[in-house]
This record gives structure tokens, C-alpha cells and sequence, in this order.
DNA sequence: GTCTATACGGAGATAGAC
DNA sequence: GTCTATCTCCGTATAGAC
């Protein structure tokens, strides 16, 4: 019998989620994680024999909201212009966040490539869907010949804002660069 | 009398600069840099008392570095238009690296951002002036309106498309958003 | 399932001989 | 100036009592 279930361990990945986006992977200590979930250390061992297995626990959690997230833009319009500029209203809206801590996949990548290992892919990943999503909308609005330059540039400004932003701890800057990416969506 | 000086702060400064490029500023041990250099752990702390003493100076050899770069692209030529295409065939040029570590800046800033530490601000400041640098050319092409964000663009596009390059490994997107960058600022 | 105790390595940094 | 030895703390992970 499953029973109500405390599920502990959905709890611990969405607190961990946070620690991770806040410090990085290799500050995101288990003694962080487990005073932050109030457990003792040895517990995390229960439900995460690794560290790594946290982080991809992570990693598909994000997978799994990004998917939800363009489900929802595309449950309301199906013009690609159209999902394109919820995408840059999604940006404006968590602005606060990137400017306090980065793009939670970007700054992750940065971080995971410099230290290897088979979660690096598992990140990149991530930005690939992304990617491939963004690419589909520029072919549909006609732009067959240049979708995947045009998808590398869109992709490339939101990851250059979060690093500017975050750099500059300033919020604003997100909303300057949205506006300009606006422009130029709609001129397309 | 100061002889011909084997000055080894200044190598051991550019052994470093390379370490941190390749695994980020935490992962770069001292230990790994004593062992780079040849020399046992505990010399090091006769040049650096401590690890963010290092930092600093590689900051500092940055800062100098990018200054004397753009220093030279303006002893060719005084066009501002000129002078930002320069910039970007800079970062084409130096496309390999940054498939394979990223930005040496915006890699530091994203990673100190998270640690925290009045090293966080040194990082930041050399973005900063890559910033107000751009800013200054816009201005001068007549765009005084919105140099400010066409700089947030330009520096943003950089730093994004550096993050990308080194999550997906390949030099060529590099190549192909320079292109799109080229053509932007040709039209301004 | 939950917790305590601890193994084991590696981090930054220091003391002091040479 | 250079090197060895070592201190102290913190990292991940494990063993095993309850």
C-alpha cells in the first residue's frame, strides 16, 4: 500500500533545486541539503546514493517543468510569433530570480562542463530542448532556410542576459534586453 | 638589487589563469596549480597568502589584457563600426577556447557570483568595462539614444553565445552567431 | 525507515627547518 | 627564498544500531 506517502524524496529534490540554483553543484553541500530539509546527513543516503543521482533527479525535474511551462503557452495560442513573445514574457517575469541567481540550466552547464562527468550531458540536454523548440517556431513563421541560426541567437541572448543580469545583481537589465528581443521578433 | 629576476609570481599568475580557465575557481586547487608549476603546495603561500589573492591577480592580468587588445584594435582603425566589428572577429577568432572552457570572465563571474566575496565585484567590474567600451562606440556610430542597450545586446550575445558553445561543445555555433552579429551592426 | 558515528580523502593554510 | 610536515576543517560516503 503506497498510503498517503510523505514522498519525501520529491520534497528533498525540490529543496535541493533551490540550494543548487542558489550556490551551484559543488557548494550545494549534503550537510546544506540536510539542514535545510532538517534531516540528519546520513539520511539523504536513503533516497540519493550519490550526489549525482541529486543533481539528476534535478535535471529531469527541470526537463519536466520546461515541458509543462511550453505546454501551457501552446494550450493558448498557436501562432510561433506568438509563442516566441510568451517565451520573452516568461523571461521579463523571472527576471528577479536571474538577476539574484542566474539561468538555472545555463549557470549549470557552465558550471557541470568545467567539472565533466555524465551530468554535463544531462544539462546540455536541457538547453537542447530548448533549442529544438525555439528552432520549430522560426520555421513555422516561414524562416526554414535560417531557423536554427535564428533559434542559436534567441537561446544565446536569454543565456547572455542571465549572466549579465546575475553579474550586475540587476533586474532591469533583463527587461531592456526583453524589450529589444521583442522588437526584433516581431519584425521578423 | 632586483637581478635578472625569475619572477615567478608572474608565471605562476599565468599557470593559474589557465587552471582557473579550465575548471572554474573552486576545483582549482592549490595543489593542482603547485603541482602545474612544479613546486611543493606550501611555496605558494610565500607569493599569495590566499587563494583569492590569486584570483585577484589573474583579474588584474585580465583587466590589462582586454585593455591593451582594444588598445591595439583602435591604433588600426577609428571607425566605431569598424572598431565593434574587430571586437567580433575577436570572438571568432577565439571561438576553439570558448567551445571548450567559455568565457574566462563570464565563467568567473557566474561561479563567484554564487560564492559570493568581495572577488565577485573584481569579475564583475571587468565586464564592466567591456560594457562602457561599447557603449562608447554606439555612441559615437550616432546612437546615443540607446547605446546603453545596444551595448546590453551586444556584451549580452557574447557571453550567451560563449555559455552555449561550451555546453554543446562546438566551436561552429560561435562562427555562425558572429555572422548574424556582423550583419546587426552592419545595418545600425 | 530513521538516525549516529565514523571512515577517508582533500581542501586551505601555517610553522619552522634549511 | 624554498621546502617538508602538519594542523584543522569539511567534503562524500558507509556501517550498523534502533
Amino acid at each position: 500500500m503506497p498510503r498517503p506517502k510523505t514522498n519525501n524524496r520529491e520534497e528533498l529534490v525540490a529543496i535541493a533545486e533551490r540550494l543548487v540554483h542558489r550556490e551551484g553543484y559543488r557548494a550545494a553541500t549534503i550537510a546544506k541539503l540536510a539542514q535545510e530539509a532538517g534531516i540528519p546527513r546520513g539520511n539523504l543516503y536513503y533516497y540519493f546514493k550519490t550526489k549525482e543521482e541529486i543533481v539528476s533527479a534535478i535535471l529531469q525535474g527541470r526537463s519536466a517543468e520546461f515541458q509543462s511551462v511550453r505546454g501551457e503557452w501552446e494550450a493558448e495560442t498557436d501562432d510561433p510569433r506568438e509563442l516566441l513573445l510568451s517565451c520573452l514574457a516568461w523571461l521579463d517575469r523571472t527576471r528577479g530570480s536571474l538577476a539574484e541567481n542566474g539561468c538555472p540550466i545555463g549557470s549549470l552547464c557552465t558550471e557541470l562542463n568545467k567539472h565533466g562527468g555524465p551530468v554535463a550531458k544531462r544539462a546540455a540536454a536541457l538547453l537542447s530542448e530548448s533549442l529544438t523548440w525555439m528552432e520549430k517556431q522560426f520555421r513555422r513563421l516561414g524562416r526554414s532556410r535560417d531557423s536554427t541560426a535564428l533559434a542559436l541567437h534567441l537561446l544565446s541572448a536569454v543565456q547572455g542576459i542571465a549572466v549579465i543580469a546575475n553579474t550586475f545583481d540587476d533586474p532591469h537589465l533583463v527587461e531592456v534586453e526583453t524589450e529589444q528581443l521583442r522588437t526584433w521578433i516581431r519584425g521578423l
